[in-house]
DNA sequence: CTGAAAGCGCTTACAG
DNA sequence: CTGAAAGCGCTTACAG
């Protein structure tokens, strides 16, 4: 009568102690119509009673749909990353869909092969790649991996479907600010020039820069360290030793800004009255710096959500293009492209241009 | 012949280009003896030509194994979780299990509830909780959730196993640290306490001035951010401009000795000279702040490692006992609680207690 | 060393 | 509105 104990109740063992068979409990349990209610009553009884709970691996074997989603990335400690993953894992569980995660420890082919094929074992549905590197967004589109997949920062001639902020926008309204206060130039300090991310800053540097009619310095080429932030500070204080006029920088993360804050504080150069600092990403320790840091803040959560609604909308058009609903010949949807906003917020460690002393 | 296409190939389709059973394939697949050689590589050039990989569900299906094991968070962007995470993911993928993620909105039962169901719902093989708060481990210990179940930070007296960096050890030797430099007493910022790791520093906070002879000031309770280690940084400005000997304190986490920073330098008090400060947690910019900041680093990687090690452990023991190898009646092992070390990290925001101008 | 049979726990048509 | 049958893609004894 009461299922065998050591082993949890199967579907089996609720239609037993109900009286019915085991499709009406699965009608039941599925929230099909066409129960009577006094039988969906007596079913609910003997499901709560026996502490039953649906074998999701019976059903993923037999509907085709394991409901897991995959997520590969490469440093998930990171602030962007481990932001974009929590807005991604939130969005999937309110879809309904469980999420494995793979983190690489490095972005070589080999590296992605195997993660690729530790989500394919796994049967993911699709995935979504927080790729923000150069050689990890071309080993994932060359890779023969799971598919759908979505790339989010990066990816861009891929091939693939692109959901990212828009670096480059925000990188130039930090400098426009800037050049705003009346800054002549803006130097820089770029983040490791392997990131896709790095790249759009510089970009949008440029931009800023071009349009304002001013000389682009030489960037100084970091690596999103704290570390690097300081040694680039360094060298920055002592080109400014030898006369080249820097009094305003665009970093490119908040953390290689606080090492920026660092190397200036150690050669007696006020922030912001003798050189304004902006950094990007307005990590929450941003707004307590000394000086409060002006910086540029990315919405993750919604990044996470866009990414998830586009891998949904991808898994639905493979169902349809196998049910043939284009036209043959008819050509492929182009891979979407899903640009986020980013949001300067200006703080006390930028202003106005120090007055030269001739 | 070949299979049909836009099905992916199963394992009768192998079989059949191999012109062997399904059961043969499954013995190559699987790695079993007794497979004549010519027949493994008769099997093998199918595979690798029809690009079959097994199926993960139904394979979970007939040896009840999902390989799946589940991990339960509360906030994962967090310095602490995100670490430890990363940790147990490494560790999880090298054993060869797949992880499940979820992250919990709020540390209510219903939450908590909610969160456990979705991991019981994938059928996960055992949990791991990173569960620093005294609500969250009062919640899991009582919901007949998933089992086996490790507690990583906090959850001691819950009856699970437990694995946490020994919080107060870290805290006693920042706090002795200061009194060695000559401070007289160390006043003390707070975690949010509701987390048990803030009750361990203050723990370790206490005893070391308790050992040293010295007075405990009234701690300043702070909730982790920047914010209230830069509020509480103020409140500590105004009780030394009314006369309360402060010269050390001792904040419990990295972000709000951020703050504090801010506080003081605003203040005009300087780091070390007037005030020693020491945090907690190592996070990659302590070294990078005006002054770096003496700290206290967790090894999150092998409480990662160690934390997956003792669930292995429990879901080995659950097969045993199945299998009956302890005597009847024997009482339960205990459950384990592993500790890992935490390391001060001596840097320039601490120094020696100024001579008090009598 | 290899194959025929049974079954894991479900869902999906198909009958009635 | 409900049940008997078939089958999802594997693994596990059991034969030979």
């Amino acid at each position: 009568m009461t299922p065998q104990s050591g082993r949890s109740p199967v579907m089996a063992d609720v239609a037993r102690l109900a009286g019915v068979s085991h499709q009406t409990v699965s009608r039941v349990v599925n929230g099909h119509p066409n129960v009577r209610a006094e039988t969906t009553a007596r079913v609910q009884r003997a499901i709560d009673e026996l502490g039953y709970h649906r074998n999701s691996t019976a059903r993923a074997l037999v509907t085709r749909r394991t409901n897991v989603l995959g997520v590969i990335a490469f440093d998930t400690t990171l602030f962007g990353p481990a932001q974009t993953l929590a807005g991604i894992e939130r969005a999937a569980r309110e879809a309904g869909y469980f999420l494995s995660i793979v983190s690489l420890d490095d972005v070589s082919p080999a590296g992605v092969a195997e993660a690729v094929d530790y989500l394919i074992q796994q049967s993911v549905e699709g995935c979504i790649a927080i790729a923000p590197q150069r050689a990890l967004v071309k080993a994932l589109a060359s890779v023969p991996g799971p598919r759908p997949l979505v790339a989010v920062e990066g990816g861009e001639g891929s091939g693939l479907p692109v959901v990212c902020v828009d670096q480059a926008q925000g990188a130039h309204d930090a400098v426009r600010h800037l050049i705003d206060l009346g800054h002549r130039t803006v130097h820089h300090i770029s983040g490791d020039p392997e990131w896709l991310e790095a790249e759009s800053r510089v970009a949008g540097w440029r931009r800023a820069l071009g349009e304002a009619g001013a000389t682009a310095p030489e960037p100084l080429v970091g690596d999103w360290s704290p570390r690097s932030g300081y040694e680039k500070g360094r060298r920055l204080v002592q080109r400014r030793a030898t006369g080249e006029p820097v009094t305003a920088v665009f970093v490119a993360n908040d953390q290689m800004a606080i090492g920026l804050l660092r190397a200036l504080g150690e050669a007696g150069i006020r922030v912001p009255e003798d050189i304004s600092v902006v950094g990007f990403d307005d990590v929450p320790e941003a707004e307590f710096l000394a000086p409060p840091l002006t910086t540029v803040a990315q919405d993750f959560a919604q990044v996470g959500r866009v990414s998830l609604r586009v891998l949904l909308d991808e898994l639905g058009a493979g169902e349809r293009s196998v049910a043939e609903d284009a036209p043959p010949g008819a050509p492929p949807d182009p891979a979407p492209r899903l640009i986020v906003p980013a949001r300067l917020r200006v703080r006390q460690s930028s202003g106005p241009a120090p007055v030269p002393h001739r």
